[in-house]
RNA sequence: GGGCGGAUGGCGGAAUUGGCAUACGCGAUAGCCUUAGGAGCUAUUGGGGUAACCCUUGGAGGUUCAAAUCCUCUUCCGCCCACCA
C-alpha cells in the first residue's frame, strides 16, 4: 500500500525536493505551501502522515496542528514537525499539541525517511482512542517563533537584482526611444491590452514575442518603434463603479498603473514616452474629430435598429450580457427594442476591403479567409415573384437560380413588411399573428440557437413562379432572416436542406430539378435529405439536360431578358453599429436642436469631455443622460436650447487607429503628424490573438482607407505582416478564472525571474500554436540560463575548430529562425551550442556571440554578462554575429548507404566526393557488400554529401 | 452546415519541404559528487528481440529508388463563422 504524505512548507524548493524524493520512495505525496491550503489538503487527500513546517505566513504550524487535532479525529494521523526552530519551548509546545516527531532543519533525507518509517510501524498500535475526541487540554501560551534567517541564496544568478538593475538602466538611458533617422525603420506592434490591472499568460506570450522581434531589429541596426498603450474604455470600469462605488476613471487609471508595473517587470523594450490611453481626453478628442469627418462625408449616420433591452434596468445589453434570454444582472427577460443608433458606413468600403486582401501576402491565410467570409460577397439573382391576388412584387434573392423550377413555396421572414397585408382578412390571420408575436419576443441569440426545429405558418396567400407561372403558397417562418437578402426566399426542398426539413414538417410538395450524374436517380418519395450537389437539369422547361452550373448562368440571363429578375451581387457585411448607451466611452460629438436637427459639435469645441460626476446605479439608462450640465446645451447654429447626444462610441472605434497615434502621441493639432506617419507607417509587424482576426483588423483597415481618402495617408493597408499567436493552455484548457486554472505570471517572475519565464514561453511551442503551460518546463529554462551563466567562469584562450564551426552553424540557424519567428528551434540551436561548449570549451568571442543571439530573448541576463565581460555599452548596441560560410565546410562527411531504401551502412568520405568514386568505395565496403551479395546494381542514386541508395 | 487547421515517444515539440524519423527540452533510470535537501556533472532513454534484425509519424491504400512530407479514401480532435437563401 502506498502511504499518503502531506508536505507543508512555505519554501517552494524544499517542498519540491521533498516531493520528488518521497515520490521516488513510493509514497503518494501531496503538498501545501501555507496553513489554509494544508487544512484543505488534509480534508481532500486524507493523508496518512503529515510533514509540517512551523513558520509560515498568516497561519503558523501550531495553529495548523491544533486544527488538525481538533477536526480530524477519525484516525491517528502522525504529524512530523520539520522546523529550524531549536528553542526548547517551541519543542515542548509542539509535543503538547500532540506532534508525534520533531526534526530540526536542516535535516538529512535519511532522517526524514526514518521518521516516516517509525510512524508507519507505530500505526497499527495507535488506533483512535476515546480521549483523542476529547477537547485538547489547555496548553501554555505558544512560544514566539523566531523569524528564520532567509534560506541561503540557492539561485546561481541573482535574477531579481539583475532584472531590476537593467530595467532601471533602460528606463534611465531611454534605451528604446524611437527616433526618425536615416536608418531603415521597423514598426513592431502588439495589440494593446484592456487594463484589467493584472497581466495574464496570454499577455506575457504576446508581448514577449513582440519584444524579442523588436530587440532583434534593434541589434540588427534598425530604427525601431515599439510602443505600448491601453485600450482603456469599456464596460468593466462601469461595472466596477456600480459594485465598488468608485469612479470609472480613477479605477481605470489605478489599473493602468498596476498593469504598467507588471509589464515593466517583464523587461519589455517599449518606448514608454509614447504610451497612449484611449480614455485620455487627449486621445478621445481625436475619436470625436474622426467621427465628425465621417459625419461630414455621410459615413456616420443614424438609423433605427433593435437592441437587447432590459426593462427593469432600463438599459441596453450586449449579446454577451444576455444569459438564457434574460438580463445577466437581474434575470428579467430581455426584449427587443427599437432605438435610433449611430452607424458607420463600412459597407461603402466593402469592395476595397475585399480586393486589398490580395495585397496582404504576409497575412495568415486563415485570417484572410475569415475576413473574406465576413465580407461575404456572393453572386446570385434577385427573382421577382408576384402575389396571385393583387400582383404585389416579392423580390427573392438566391445563389441557386438553377433550382427555380423546383421552388414549391416561398417563405417570408416574420418581420417582412409585406406580411401584414398578406395575412389581413385571411382565415389564417389569427394563427399568423400569434406566431409572429412569439418570434418577436425571442431575442436574436435564442432564435439563432434554436436548432433544427423550423417553425412557420401559411399566410393563405399564393405567389406566381415567374418561370413556369405555377401558383405556390407563401409561408412565414423563423428560419428566414430579415437581415439577409430581401428577407424572403424561394424554397426548393429537394435541393436545400433547411427547406427540405421545413417541407417535410409541414407537408409541402417536393420536385426534383437536378439529377446527379452517375448516381441513382432522385425521387421526392425516397429522398431523406436534400441533394445540394451538381447534376443535370430536369423538370426545368427548355433548360432540361443542361448541367446545372451552365443552367445557373443561362437561367439568370433568361430572367434578365424577360425582366423577371436581375443579376445581383450580395454582400454579407453590414454597417457598423457604434452607439453604446453607456458612460465609459467617447461621447459622440452631436447636438440635437428642435429647429436645426442633428448638429455636429464644432471642431474647436472638441473634446466633448465626459462629466466626472455621473451617477452609477446600474439602473435607469445611461448615467450620462442624468447629468444636466452635460445634456443641456445651446445649439451651435441657432443658439436655442438643445440636447446633447448621450450615446458613447463602441471601444472598437478607439482601437481602429491607435497605431497611428503612437507615431505622434502628443500632437495637439491632428490625430497624427503626417511626417511621422510617413516615416513609421505602415506597421511592419503586428502581433496579437486570433480572436481579433475579424472585427478589429477589419475596422483598422477601414479607418486606414478612410484616412487615405482624406489624403492624410498614402497607403491602403495598415499592417504589412501579421502574426496571430496561439493561446496559453493549462491541462489542455484555456486558462480562466471560472476554471480556476490560472497561473499568475507575477508569481512566476518572483520564483524564476522574467528572463526564465520569457525563455520558456518562447521555447515551449512555436508562436502560432497553442502553448501548454508546464511548471517543469519553466524550471528547465531556468536551468539552461544557469548553464550559460556558469560558462563565464571557464573561458578559454583557444578552442578546437569544431566549436567555432558549431558556432557558425548556430549563427546561421538561429538568425534564420528568429527572422521567421521560429523561436523554439532557435533556442534549441542555442542549447546545442551550449552543450558543445560544455564538451569542448568556449573562448570569449564565441561566448559573446552566444550572448548577443540570446539577448533579445533574455535581455537582463545577457546585459549583465555582457557587462561582466568588460563592455561599457548595452549589448543592444553590439553587432549581430555573422555566419562565415567558409567555416561551415567540413573536410569529410558521413554518408548513409541504403540498399533498396533501407539504411545498411555508413561511410566517411571527403566532402563532395563524386558519384563514381563513391561507387568504388562501396565495392570496397564489406558491410555494403554483405547486402549486395554480388547482385547487379540496377540503380545508383546519390544525394550529395548525404546519402547513397543502391537498388538491386 | 460552411471555412481553416491539426494528429509524430510517457509529455511539449524537431525534421533544411521527398533523402538517416524522434533535434532541443521535460519526465524517467543508473552512477559520480557534495550538500540537510535541492542543485550540479556523466551515461542511458520510441517499441519488440539474447542477438542478427524487425516494427514505428491516427487508420487503409497508392505514387516513388526513397513518404511524417505528395495523391485517394477514412477516423478522431481543435478553432472560427453560421437557420447566409
Amino acid at each position: 500500500m502506498a502511504y499518503k504524505l502531506l508536505v507543508v512548507d512555505d519554501e517552494w524548493d524544499i517542498v519540491d525536493s521533498m516531493r520528488s524524493r518521497l515520490t521516488r520512495e513510493g509514497f503518494t505525496v501531496t503538498v501545501a505551501s501555507n496553513g489554509e491550503e494544508a487544512l484543505r489538503k488534509v480534508k481532500e487527500a486524507d493523508p496518512d502522515i503529515i510533514l509540517l513546517d512551523l513558520t509560515m505566513p498568516r497561519m503558523n504550524g501550531f495553529e495548523v496542528l491544533r486544527e488538525i487535532r481538533s477536526k480530524f479525529t477519525d484516525r491517528w494521523r502522525p504529524v512530523i514537525i520539520i522546523s529550524a526552530q531549536t528553542d526548547l519551548a517551541v519543542f515542548k509546545h509542539a509535543y503538547s499539541l500532540e506532534a508525534d516527531h520533531y526534526l530540526t532543519k536542516p535535516c538529512k533525507m535519511e532522517d526524514v525517511l526514518r521518521g516516516i518509517q517509525t510512524m508507519i510501524s507505530l500505526m497499527p498500535l495507535r488506533m483512535p482512542s476515546a480521549d483523542s475526541h476529547a477537547p485538547l487540554p489547555p496548553v501554555a501560551e505558544a512560544p514566539a517563533l523566531k523569524p528564520l534567517t532567509p534560506p541561503v541564496q540557492i539561485k546561481e544568478y541573482a535574477f531579481k537584482e539583475i532584472e531590476e538593475k537593467w530595467q532601471r538602466y533602460w528606463q534611465e538611458h531611454r534605451a528604446f526611444k524611437a527616433e526618425i533617422s536615416a536608418k531603415k525603420k521597423f514598426y513592431c506592434l502588439e495589440m494593446f491590452p484592456y487594463p484589467s490591472g493584472k497581466i495574464h499568460m496570454g499577455h506575457v506570450r504576446n508581448y514577449t514575442i513582440g519584444d524579442v522581434y523588436s530587440r532583434y531589429k534593434w541589434i540588427q541596426g534598425f530604427s525601431v518603434l515599439h510602443p505600448m498603450g491601453f485600450d482603456a474604455f469599456g464596460q468593466p470600469a462601469e461595472n466596477a463603479a456600480i459594485k465598488n462605488k468608485t469612479k470609472p476613471d480613477s479605477w481605470t487609471y489605478k489599473c493602468i498603473g498596476e498593469m504598467e508595473r507588471e509589464l515593466k517587470r517583464m523587461g519589455l523594450s517599449y518606448d514608454w514616452d509614447r504610451e497612449v490611453s484611449t480614455c485620455d481626453a487627449g486621445y478621445y478628442k481625436w475619436n470625436q474629430w474622426i467621427f465628425l469627418k465621417m459625419f461630414e462625408r455621410g459615413l456616420a449616420y443614424k438609423k433605427a435598429s433593435s437592441v437587447n433591452w432590459c426593462a427593469s434596468c432600463a438599459t441596453t445589453l450586449a449579446n454577451e450580457e444576455v444569459v438564457d434570454g434574460g438580463c445577466w444582472r437581474c434575470h428579467t427577460p430581455v426584449e427587443q427594442k427599437e432605438l435610433e443608433q449611430w452607424y458607420l458606413k463600412i459597407t461603402e468600403y466593402k469592395g476595397r476591403l475585399l480586393e486589398d486582401l490580395d495585397e496582404l501576402s504576409e497575412w495568415p491565410e486563415r485570417v484572410k479567409a475569415m475576413q473574406t467570409n465576413w465580407i461575404g460577397k456572393s453572386q446570385g439573382v434577385e427573382i421577382y415573384f408576384h402575389t396571385k391576388d393583387d400582383n404585389q412584387l416579392i423580390p427573392v434573392f438566391t445563389t441557386r437560380p438553377d433550382t427555380i423550377f423546383g421552388a414549391t413555396y416561398i417563405v417570408l421572414a416574420p418581420e417582412h413588411p409585406m406580411v401584414e397585408q398578406l395575412i389581413k382578412g385571411r382565415p389564417a390571420e389569427q394563427a399568423a399573428r400569434a406566431f409572429i408575436d412569439k418570434v418577436k419576443k425571442e431575442s436574436k441569440t435564442v432564435r439563432a440557437s434554436a436548432e433544427v426545429k423550423k417553425e412557420g405558418v401559411f399566410t393563405g396567400a399564393l405567389a406566381i413562379n415567374p418561370v413556369n407561372h405555377e401558383e405556390i403558397p407563401i409561408w412565414i417562418a423563423d428560419y428566414v432572416l430579415m437581415e439577409y437578402g430581401s428577407g424572403a426566399i424561394m424554397a426548393v426542398p429537394t435541393h436545400d436542406q433547411r427547406d427540405f426539413l421545413f417541407a417535410k414538417e409541414h407537408g409541402l410538395s417536393l420536385r426534383v430539378v437536378i439529377q446527379p450524374e452517375n448516381k441513382p436517380a432522385l425521387s421526392p418519395e425516397t429522398m431523406t435529405e436534400a441533394y445540394e450537389g451538381d447534376g443535370l437539369q430536369v423538370n426545368s422547361g427548355h433548360f432540361n439536360g443542361l448541367h446545372n452550373q451552365d443552367a445557373k448562368h443561362k437561367i439568370a440571363e433568361w430572367m434578365k431578358q424577360h425582366k423577371t429578375g436581375k443579376i445581383q451581387t450580395h454582400w454579407r457585411l453590414r454597417d457598423w453599429l457604434i452607439s453604446r448607451q453607456r458612460y465609459w466611452g467617447t461621447p459622440i460629438p452631436i447636438i440635437y436642436c428642435e429647429k436645426c436637427g442633428i448638429v455636429p459639435v464644432p471642431y474647436e469645441e472638441l473634446p466633448v469631455k465626459l462629466p466626472s460626476d455621473a451617477p452609477f446605479t446600474g439602473e435607469g439608462g445611461s448615467p450620462l443622460g442624468k447629468v444636466r450640465e452635460f445634456v443641456e446645451v445651446k445649439c451651435p447654429k441657432c443658439k436655442a436650447d438643445a440636447r446633447r447626444e448621450t450615446d458613447t462610441m463602441a471601444t472598437f472605434f478607439d482601437s481602429s487607429w491607435y497605431f497611428l497615434r503612437y507615431c505622434s502621441p502628443q500632437n495637439a493639432q491632428l490625430p497624427f503628424d503626417p511626417r511621422e506617419v510617413k516615416y513609421w507607417m505602415p506597421v511592419d509587424q503586428y502581433i496579437g490573438g486570433i480572436e481579433h482576426a475579424i472585427l478589429h483588423l477589419l475596422y483598422s483597415r477601414f479607418f486606414t482607407k478612410f484616412f487615405k481618402d482624406l489624403v492624410m495617408l498614402e497607403f491602403d493597408e495598415p499592417f504589412t505582416n501579421l502574426l496571430t499567436q496561439g493561446m496559453v493552455l493549462k491541462d489542455g484548457e484555456v486558462m480562466s478564472k471560472s476554471r480556476g486554472n490560472i497561473v499568475d505570471p507575477d508569481s512566476m517572475i518572483q520564483k524564476y525571474g522574467a528572463d526564465a519565464l520569457r525563455l520558456f514561453m518562447l521555447f515551449a511551442a512555436p508562436p502560432e500554436t497553442e502553448l501548454e503551460w508546464d511548471d517543469r518546463g519553466l524550471e528547465g529554462s531556468f536551468r539552461f540560463l544557469n548553464r550559460v551563466w556558469r560558462i563565464q567562469a571557464d573561458i578559454k584562450d583557444q578552442v578546437a575548430p569544431g566549436v567555432t564551426r558549431a558556432l557558425h552553424k548556430a549563427i546561421q540557424k538561429i538568425t534564420d529562425d528568429v527572422e521567421n519567428f521560429k523561436f523554439n528551434t532557435a533556442i534549441a540551436g542555442m542549447m546545442e551550442l551550449v552543450n558543445e561548449i560544455y564538451k569542448n570549451g568556449a573562448d570569449k568571442p564565441i561566448y559573446e556571440a552566444l550572448l548577443i543571439m540570446l539577448a533579445p530573448m533574455v535581455p537582463h541576463f545577457c546585459e549583465e554578462l555582457w557587462e561582466t565581460l568588460g563592455h561599457k555599452e548595452s549589448i543592444f548596441k553590439a553587432q549581430w554575429p555573422v555566419c562565415d560560410p567558409a567555416l561551415l565546410v567540413e573536410e569529410s562527411v558521413e554518408m548513409v548507404i541504403q540498399v533498396n531504401g533501407k539504411v545498411r551502412s555508413r561511410i566517411v568520405v571527403p566532402t563532395d566526393t563524386p558519384a563514381e568514386k563513391l561507387k568504388e568505395l562501396i565495392i570496397a565496403d564489406a558491410r555494403s557488400q554483405e547486402y549486395l551479395q554480388g547482385k547487379p546494381m540496377r540503380k545508383f542514386i546519390v544525394v550529395p554529401n548525404k546519402l547513397i541508395n543502391i537498388v538491386v
